[in-house]
DNA sequence: GCTTATCGGACAGTACAGCTATCCATAACT
DNA sequence: AGTTATGGATAGCTGTACTGTCCGATAAGC
């Protein structure tokens, strides 16, 4: 199939394809001559993967290429992959280390004992470490404590969470579907949790504070 | 104070808060002279909250003004104000309902059928509904069946995590901070959820599949 | 009282992201 | 043979979030 074709079996227009093509976020399709290629059924599925992560999982276009490079590289191992997969997908909270602050400080130190109280196997070289730490600390700049205080609490639920995820995923076989649905799994989770998170907000604000639903129409 | 006080104190440059000023995230100093205003501890206050809405929770300025907005207004009862500020957080994936969608509409049902069993009160006209039914058909539509049969975990998990949450809210007095808190948490708490649950993935993942932990350098 | 820094306000300009449009020589359908 | 589509390159557009510059007015230091 020629561009025209895998525009409309996508839905991607023919100058975002070529976008996504320049970008490197989308394989050149094989030659069938000096000007001319023809494009498969993956195409197709990268492109879907490519709008899901970006439109639905809000990834920027660099941090697509990025989750997509791990996911083709099949020199890496699994674990590697996944890592890699993840490290690209959290949004990095520059911060810049300001040498004297006490926020950020205390927070690692929420975070650390938080760490060792689970038990976690985890390195501070994960960004997710640092975005955590960046929270907390802005969290309590902000000047209150409740997250801090419910720490324990989130922790304890991703850890539910992530247990089931990864063990789902080591149970199959195709490496490549295998980094493909952890990537996505991943990305789409964080938004699939927070829209849920916000459902059972609803949920239990109905049920403590009475009166309707909290979220009717917004804005 | 002036301008350059409010900067310093709140380490924003003051272009970027005249930029604030005229975008309505930060109300105006109060009057001094013809060309010559006051601002005080709230304005540090509001400004520090800006920018942990648009660095750590990712909010754009058009975002942060709404709920900005929703938090400000005194008319607009707690439980009310709290689902306001809740949909002006959750991103709008518009879909614009293709009316034969398959994968839309089953996980619409699937969606419908998640709250039936758990019991809760939520209403469709929330965001984070259509957020969710969008994730869930992005999966289905890329192949992959896990997330759907986590979908239970995934609430259950976030129940436990709304439950303790609308309760801290609640117990609280003053109204003013009471929003505050349950915003700031809102928003944040979706940046901190996310880098938890990547960390507890790099735990599992560690675990299960050996090997060091997998997220070392990255991108 | 005079100088110099700072102020508020308005508006133009910048930097980047993510497309979108145009052009052109070739190639494919009809 | 003529219309339409293709690949490839490059220019342009739109939106977001600032940043820089200018202005006349004011405040602060001497």
């Amino acid at each position: 199939m020629r561009v025209g074709e895998l525009s409309r079996r996508s839905g991607v227009s023919v100058a975002s394809i070529k976008y996504y093509l320049r970008e490197g976020l989308l394989p050149p399709g094989e030659r069938t001559g000096p000007n001319q290629a023809a494009y498969d059924d993956g195409h197709v599925r990268r492109l879907r993967m490519v709008r899901a992560l970006i439109d639905v999982g809000g990834l920027s276009v660099a941090a697509t290429r990025g989750v997509l490079a791990a996911v083709d590289d099949p020199e890496v191992p699994l674990h590697e992959a996944l890592g890699r997969a993840q490290a690209t997908t959290t949004p990095r909270h520059a911060e810049d280390a300001d040498p004297d602050d006490e926020a950020r400080a205390g927070a690692e130190q929420a975070l650390a004992d938080l760490v060792a109280d689970r038990g976690w196997a985890v390195s501070p070289a994960n960004p997710a470490w640092s975005t955590a730490v960046g929270v907390i600390a802005t969290y309590t700049r902000l000047g209150d404590d409740d997250l801090a205080r419910q720490l324990g609490l989130y922790a304890e639920a991703m850890e539910g969470v992530a247990r089931r995820e990864v063990a789902a995923v080591v149970e199959r076989g195709d490496r490549a579907r295998t980094v493909e649905g952890a990537v996505v799994g991943t990305v789409l989770g964080d938004t699939l949790l927070a829209a849920l998170r916000r459902l059972a907000q609803e949920h239990c604000s109905v049920q403590l504070l009475g009166g309707r639903a909290g979220a009717d129409t917004g804005d």
